[in-house]
DNA sequence: ATAAATAATTAGATTAATCTAATTTGGAGA
DNA sequence: TCTCCAAATTAGATTAATCTAATTATTTAT
């Protein structure tokens, strides 16, 4: 379950509420927001059945690990692209936030990491703020960076019409659940299983398919 | 008015569409996007009271000047940040075409034209399609960059505390129609007006406020 | 301790984008 | 021309995120 842009912004907001040390109050969130209330209300209820967040009247809104650690996914996104618009593309300094707020949501980990990779992993954005590492890293690599017997979940697979329609006609899909159950030993031939079917794919295709490992 | 994500992916289909030389009939549009033929029937309905398409039958949707200048917008930022994607962050084929379906919705005006100096003006993207350059060149700029009588809106105002507040103040704020009445001749200060009030602005101040520049 | 003020929740409505099921429209073949 | 199949539309429902107005709960100040 993905989040909707929306709930990504209020737990994006708890956090940065959290981090100033103040507690999460409806009235608070609503107002950071620019929500009247009972929307908070309403939402505040819904996060805490998907545990991101727990609420008491005294205590406010709370993220849970989930909550925080899919909080700070999106500020690290935020503070990597107002950093990545400031230093690579020049952009002025009073559109940084607002270009990162819109941006924030829309990009993927895989174009995060890259970001992260081409500025050099810095650690602080262009005011001076921690830019938050992920909790787990969460893995995305190609096909021929995974070893045996690890499961994957596919992100990408290549533009290529002929290798695009072998993987389709065999169930090997974006969203699909994979494993590695063999590497023939040059590193030429990967062996996958969804369990059901089997697939042996080169070692040319293999580094052009992205995924996503999964944990244990 | 801007449009939805959605009234987008609708109007960059019909693009699509008409740019193969094919009729946007509802069925069509309905698989494209991936949705139902009633929903497109509606969403056709909208985007005609927008004047951004017409609908007949025989014809099917056609986009009108608007329209095309819309999803022409899209489809250039769609094939920008595919080539930067690519070309400046390495991201793997697969993933280009889907990131660009994401971020194009998310990314302004000015980032783009960021992107597309960074990129040496390209005119093709990296699967060889036409980059399309806007109709009219919708002028983002800073201040100092405008010239005297010309109208303009304010897109984005400084950081730094103390300044932002002196806009705040004068009711200089972001979306506000204003025009520059004068420019001081060592080019020092800029008088601009709402035609209610007026303000006076330093080199400084200008150079760091970002306006877009309105038609006449 | 109680009234007044403030905060939170509930109830009910709205909007955008979608669906399914049913109906209508329109062209293609006999 | 008339019938039939496919395409399109209408009708009515659903979901997410929001609102306003009314109610309930909790503080705060006297």
């Amino acid at each position: 379950m993905s989040l909707s842009h929306t709930q990504q912004d209020y737990i994006k907001t708890i956090w940065r509420i959290e981090d100033n040390y103040q507690v999460a109050k409806m009235k608070l969130i609503a107002e950071e927001i620019g929500v009247k209330p009972p929307t908070v209300s309403a939402m505040i209820r819904q996060l805490g059945n998907l545990n991101l967040i727990t609420y008491s009247k005294k205590t406010g809104a709370c993220l849970t690990k989930n909550g925080k650690r899919e909080a700070e996914r999106i500020i690290r996104n935020h503070r990597l692209i107002e950093t990545f618009l400031q230093k690579v593309l020049n952009l002025e300094e009073s559109l940084l936030h607002g270009e990162a707020e819109k941006l924030e949501h829309a990009i993927s980990d895989r174009v995060i990491m890259k970001i992260d990779e081409y500025l050099g992993y810095p650690s602080t954005d262009p005011h001076g703020s921690k830019i938050p590492v992920p909790y787990d890293n969460p893995v995305t690599c190609t096909l021929d960076e995974v070893g045996v017997d690890i499961d994957f979940r596919i992100s990408g697979l290549p533009e290529s019409e002929k290798e695009n329609v072998f993987c389709q006609q065999n169930g090997f899909i974006p969203g699909g659940r994979w494993t590695v159950r063999q590497i023939e030993p040059n590193g030429e031939s990967y062996l996958v299983t969804d369990g059901h079917n089997y697939l042996a794919l080169s070692a040319l295709l293999a580094k052009v398919i992205i995924v996503e490992v999964i944990d244990k």
